[in-house]
RNA sequence: GGGCGUAUAGCUCAGCCGGGAGAGCACAUGCCUUACAAGCAUGGGGUCACAGGUUCAAGCCCUGUUACGCCCACCA
C-alpha cells in the first residue's frame, strides 16, 4: 500500500501546500447568506511597523480557532484581516530609517518624498505581515484584506469626522494639549504613559510687591516660574488669609503677580501656596480660566524657553531647570530642596517627557459619546472575557476627556478642514469646498495636520464593511460577533470602537470582546527590542510547525492572563501531533487503500466500538460547550486526552487483535470505527491544529476538504445504549491497569506471563470480566483471568470452579479483588510492602468517610445523592481494608 | 491616590456548579511490544501563600495579611 503518511512527522512537506489548496479552493471567502446565521471577526489590524510577533501569533491564533470552529458548525463565517497605518509608530520608524539610510531627515526630505518613503515601508512590511499570517495558517478572507489608510477606510475617516462636526461633536480649540517635543505632535490623553521619576520640591520664596516676607511656593518644575501668572492659596487658609489681593514678585524675574484664593491648593501637600503657571499645567489653566488670568508661554514646542525666560531664551527645558534653580539659590530664594519621585508623562512612542502646550487642536467631545458605549457594557450588550475587563473599559469611559484627534504628523489622514486664505475661518468639509461660507473667499488650503491613529481604527468593524455606504456586507455582518484583542489595548481601541458603532450605527460592534494577555519569555520578562529576547513566529514555525506553535499558545493560556513561551513546550505540542500523525498512519495503513470503510451493523460493535463511539461523543459535547464559554484552553485539553488516551492508549491497542484477525466482519467493524472516531476527532482539533489535521483528514477521505465538514453532533442517546459495553471496557482497563501496576511493583518481568483471579459477587462485573477477558489476557500479559463469586464457595478456595490462590499479590479495581499468584511473582517482600501502603490508604479513607458520616449535621444537611455516595465509598474502603489484612496475615510469614 | 491580577507538584500552568487536587515538562524504574524512542508501561512527588470566617463540606465563597506583578491618575 503505497499511499500513506511518512513515518515521521514533519510539518514542513505539507503545511504550505495545505494553506494553498485552502486559498485556492475559496473557503475562506465569505459571502452573506440569508440561508446562514452569520458569524464576523475583524481582525484587529496589525501595525505595518515591523513583522509579527507572538503576541500576534497569540491573538491571530485565538482567531483562527474561532472562525474555523464556527464555519465548520455552518454558520456564514466571516474573518477579515487587514494592517493599520498605524500613523506616529510608523512615521517615527521610517524617518528613523531615512536618517539612517540616506542621512536625511523627514523635514529635508520634504512631506511627498517622505510619504513615498513611508508607502514603500507599507508595501514591504504589509506584504511581509500577510506571508507570517499565511505560515500561521490564518483563514482568513484575503479577498476582503483592508488598510487603515486605502480609499473606503479614508473615505469612512472624512465621513466620521463631518458628521461629527456638524453634530457639533467635533471643534478646534486653543487648549493645553500633551506634546511630545521629539516627535513634534499632540498626544491623545491615552498616548501619554506615567512612569514615576525621581526629581524635587524646590521650596522657592515669592517676597510681597510690599516690601514684605510674602510666600514660599513648592515646585518640581522651576523652569516654568518664567510662566507664572499668579499664586494660589485657599480661602480658608490661616498662614495666607491677608496676603490674597496682594501682589507677590517672582525671583529674579521682577513681574508682580497677585495672590488669588482657590479652592485648587491643597493646604496639607508643600506649603499650600501654588504658583501659577496656565500655559503649562492642566490644572493651573483651569485655575487660570476661572479666574481670567493670562497664558505665558515659556516653553516652545521643541522644548527650549522661550524670550519669556530672558538670559535662558533658547536653553532646553532640563538644563534651564539647572542653571535656574542655581540662580534661585545664589540669590538666596531658594529655601529648601526635598528629593521626591513623582509621576511623570512621557510619549508611548518614544519616551520623551510630555511638556503640556497651549496649541491649537481638533478635539472630540466625548460625553455624549462615552454614555452609551458606557451603557452597553452595564446592559451587557457588550460582554468582556473575563468580565472584570469590563471594569477597565467603563472606568477609561467614565472619566473621559475630550480627545485631541489632530497630530503634528505627515503619515495619516489628513484631516478634512480647509481654511479660507482670505478670512483664515475653517471649513469641515468631505470635498474641498469652492466658496467661504464667512467672506465668500474661494481659495483653500487644507488642514497640514493628521488625525490620531486610533480615530480610524475606532471604525474598522464598520469601515471595512463597506460604510458609509449601506452595504449588504454591512447589514448581514454587523454587528461582528466576538473581538479578540489583549488587555493593553482596551482603552485605546475597544472603548473607541464602542463609541463609534454606536454613533454610525446605531448597535454595539461586537458582542463580546475576548480579552488575551501578553506572551513573554520563558523567565516570564516581556518581550523587547531592547532586550532582544523576541521570538519571530516563523523561526517556530520553520523548526516544530505551525501547528505545534498553535497547540503551544492555546493550550498554555487562560483569558486576560499573561503566559510564557517556552521551546519545551512547543516540542510537547509538536510529539503530540507527531503522535496523531502516527496514529493515523496505523489507521491508514489497515485500511488496506479502501477508499470508504462500508457502516456495519450496529449488532456487531464490540464493546470497545461501543465505549470509543460514545466516549467521542459524550466529549464532543462537553468540548462544545467549552468553546461556547470561550474556554479554548480546557477544550483543547480535553481533545488532547482524547486523541492521546482514548484513542491512542486505549482504543487502537484494543482493536489490534481484531484487525490482525480473519474474521472479515470484525475486520471490517474495526476499521469502520477507527476511520469514524478519527474523523470526530480530526474535526475536534481541526480548529486548533489545522494543517495535520487536514493533511490527514485528505488520506481518510475523498472529495471534500475537512476545513468545510462539519463540527461532531451530539447524539444524547447513544450513551444511554452503548453504557453497559462502556461499563464492560472501564472496568477492563482498571484491570488491566491493576495488573500492569502489580508486575510493575513486583519488578516482575514483562514477558513472564501470569495467571489472574477476579473476585467479585456481582454478576455483571463478572459477565464483564468474560466479555473482555482477550484485552486483559493481551494488553496485560495475561494467560488466563477467571472470576470467582466469593459467596459460592464462602472465599475459602474449594469452590466449583476456581480457588483464590492461597499465595498471592493482590490488587482492587474498581470493586473487583484481583489476585496473581506470587508463583507467577516470585516477590512477598514486594507484595507485603505493597500490602501495607494499601492498608494505610484506606484506614485513612475510612477514617475521613467515617467521620462524615458520624456527622449528623452531614447527614441531615447535605443532598441525598452525596450522603448515599459517601456510604458507597466507605462499604467498599472497609471491605477492601478487611481484604488487604487478610491478604497480609496470609504471607506474613512468606 | 484609586483599581486589578497572581500565589496549586522541582519547573510551566489547568482546575467548570463548593462534594478530598490534575496536565505537560523534569525525575525514577522497566521495556527497541511491527502506528509512534518525537515512543510504551509503571511509579514517586502537593500544609492549594498566611490568618480568620461562612458551610454538613472550601483550592474554589467572605474578611484581613504578606509577596510579586499590572493598569489608571493633572497633587504643586
Amino acid at each position: 500500500m503505497a499511499r500513506n503518511l511518512e513515518k515521521t512527522y514533519d510539518p514542513s512537506a505539507f503545511e504550505s501546500r495545505i494553506y494553498r489548496d485552502w486559498e485556492e479552493s475559496g473557503c475562506f471567502h465569505a459571502e452573506p447568506d440569508d440561508k446562514r446565521k452569520p458569524f464576523a471577526i475583524v481582525m484587529p489590524p496589525p501595525n505595518i511597523t515591523g513583522r509579527l510577533h507572538m503576541g500576534h501569533a497569540l491573538d491571530q491564533t485565538l482567531q483562527d480557532v474561532l472562525t474555523r470552529w464556527k464555519r465548520l458548525q455552518g454558520y456564514c463565517t466571516l474573518w477579515l484581516p487587514g494592517t493599520d497605518h498605524a500613523s506616529i509608530a510608523t512615521e517615527v520608524k521610517v524617518a528613523d530609517e531615512t536618517l539612517a539610510t540616506e542621512g536625511k531627515t523627514k523635514e529635508e526630505l520634504g512631506r511627498e518624498a517622505f510619504l513615498d518613503r513611508v508607502w514603500t515601508w507599507k508595501k514591504l512590511y504589509g506584504d511581509g505581515i500577510t506571508e507570517q499570517q499565511r505560515r500561521l495558517g490564518n483563514s482568513c478572507d484575503w479577498a476582503r484584506e483592508r488598510f487603515t489608510m486605502d480609499e473606503g477606510c479614508n473615505k469612512a475617516v472624512v465621513e466620521f469626522f463631518v458628521r461629527l462636526h456638524e453634530k457639533g461633536l467635533i471643534y478646534r480649540g486653543n487648549r493645553l494639549i500633551n506634546w511630545c517635543p521629539t516627535c513634534g505632535t499632540s498626544l491623545s490623553d491615552a498616548e501619554v504613559e506615567h512612569e514615576d521619576i525621581s526629581g524635587a520640591y524646590w521650596y522657592v520664596r515669592y517676597p510681597a510687591a510690599d516690601g514684605g516676607a510674602g510666600l514660599v511656593v513648592a515646585t518640581s518644575r522651576p523652569e516654568t516660574m518664567f510662566g507664572d501668572v499668579a499664586v494660589a492659596v485657599r480661602a480658608d487658609d490661616a498662614r495666607y488669609g491677608d496676603m490674597i489681593g496682594k501682589c507677590v514678585i517672582l525671583p529674579c524675574v521682577g513681574r508682580e503677580i497677585p495672590v488669588i484664593a482657590d479652592p485648587y491648593p491643597d493646604p496639607a501637600k508643600g506649603t499650600g501656596a501654588v504658583k501659577i503657571t496656565p500655559a503649562h499645567d492642566p490644572n493651573d489653566y483651569e485655575v487660570g480660566v476661572r479666574h481670567g488670568l493670562p497664558k505665558i508661554v515659556c516653553i516652545d514646542f521643541d522644548a527650549r524657553m522661550t524670550a519669556e525666560a530672558g538670559q535662558y531664551a533658547g536653553m532646553d527645558r532640563f538644563a534651564c531647570r539647572e542653571a535656574w534653580v542655581k540662580t534661585l539659590d545664589e540669590s538666596g530664594y531658594l529655601v529648601k530642596t526635598e528629593n521626591i519621585v513623582s509621576p511623570t508623562g512621557k510619549c508611548y512612542r518614544c519616551g520623551t517627557v510630555v511638556e503640556p502646550m497651549l496649541s491649537d487642536q481638533w478635539f472630540v467631545r466625548m460625553e455624549a459619546l462615552a454614555k452609551p458605549a458606557a451603557e452597553a457594557a452595564k446592559d451587557g450588550r457588550l460582554i468582556h472575557v473575563p468580565d472584570r475587563f469590563g471594569k477597565v473599559y467603563l472606568h477609561w469611559l467614565e472619566d473621559i476627556r475630550d480627545w485631541c484627534v489632530s497630530r503634528q504628523l505627515w503619515w495619516g489622514h489628513r484631516i478634512p478642514a480647509y481654511y479660507c486664505e482670505s478670512c483664515g475661518e475653517p471649513v469641515v468639509a468631505r470635498e474641498k469646498p469652492t466658496v467661504c461660507p464667512v467672506c465668500g473667499g474661494g481659495a483653500f488650503r487644507q488642514d497640514e495636520d493628521v488625525l490620531d491613529t486610533w480615530f480610524s481604527s475606532a471604525l474598522w468593524p464598520f469601515s471595512t464593511l463597506g460604510w458609509p455606504e449601506q452595504t449588504r456586507d454591512l447589514s448581514y455582518f454587523y454587528p461582528t460577533s466576538v473581538l479578540v484583542t489583549g488587555y493593553d489595548i482596551i482603552f485605546f481601541w475597544v472603548v473607541r470602537m464602542a463609541f463609534s458603532g454606536l454613533e454610525c450605527m446605531g448597535e454595539i460592534p461586537f458582542g463580546h470582546v475576548l480579552v488575551h494577555g501578553l506572551v513573554r519569555d520563558s523567565l516570564g520578562r516581556k518581550m523587547s527590542k531592547s532586550l532582544n529576547n523576541g521570538v519571530d513566529p516563523l523561526q517556530v514555525i520553520d523548526a516544530y510547525g505551525a501547528d505545534a506553535l498553535r497547540f503551544m499558545l492555546i493550550s498554555g493560556s487562560s483569558p486576560g492572563n499573561d503566559m510564557r513561551y517556552s521551546d519545551d513546550k512547543v516540542e510537547s505540542a509538536r510529539n503530540f501531533a507527531n503522535k496523531l500523525w502516527n496514529a493515523a498512519r496505523f489507521v491508514i495503513m489497515n485500511l488496506d487503500g479502501e477508499a470508504e470503510i462500508p457502516q456495519p451493523d450496529e449488532s456487531v460493535l464490540r464493546p470497545e466500538d461501543r465505549w470509543v463511539l460514545s466516549k467521542v461523543n459524550e466529549t464532543a459535547a462537553e468540548i462544545t460547550r467549552n468553546m461556547e464559554k470561550f474556554e479554548l484552553s480546557l477544550a483543547l485539553q480535553k481533545i488532547y486526552e482524547l486523541i492521546r488516551e482514548t484513542y491512542c492508549d486505549w482504543y487502537i491497542e484494543l482493536v489490534k487483535e481484531r484487525l490482525y484477525g480473519t474474521d472479515e466482519t470484525q475486520r471490517g467493524a474495526a476499521r469502520y470505527v477507527l476511520v469514524s472516531a478519527l474523523s470526530d476527532l480530526l474535526r475536534l482539533l481541526h480548529p486548533y491544529m489545522p494543517f495535520i489535521t487536514e493533511e490527514i483528514w485528505g488520506y481518510l477521505h475523498t472529495g471534500g476538504k475537512l476545513i468545510s465538514d462539519r463540527w461532531p453532533a451530539y447524539d444524547g442517546e447513544l450513551r444511554a445504549r452503548y453504557a453497559e459495553a462502556s461499563a464492560q471496557i472501564e472496568l477492563g482497563m482498571e484491570i488491566i491497569r491493576s495488573v500492569r501496576n502489580i508486575r510493575a511493583e513486583a519488578e516482575a518481568p514483562p514477558t513472564r506471563r501470569l495467571t489472574v483471579t477476579a473476585v467479585t459477587a456481582d454478576p455483571q462485573k463478572a459477565t464483564a470480566i468474560a466479555a473482555v477477558s482477550a484485552h486483559i489476557r493481551r494488553l496485560a500479559n495475561v494467560a488466563a483471568i477467571v472470576s470467582v463469586d466469593p459467596g459460592a464457595d464462602g472465599g475459602k478456595g474449594d469452590g466449583t470452579s476456581a480457588r483464590i490462590p492461597e499465595d498471592a499479590a493482590s490488587a482492587l479495581a474498581a470493586g473487583v479483588e484481583l489476585y496473581v499468584p506470587l508463583d507467577d511473582l516470585l516477590d512477598y517482600r514486594a507484595e507485603r510492602e505493597r500490602l501495607a501502603k494499601e492498608q494505610t490508604k484506606l484506614k485513612g479513607e475510612i477514617d475521613r468517610l467515617g467521620v462524615k458520616l458520624s456527622n449528623g449535621k452531614f447527614l441531615s444537611k447535605a443532598p441525598e445523592a452525596v450522603v448515599l455516595a459517601e456510604r458507597e465509598k466507605l462499604a467498599k474502603a472497609e471491605d477492601g481494608y478487611a481484604k488487604v489484612l487478610a491478604r497480609a496475615e496470609a504471607i506474613r510469614d512468606k
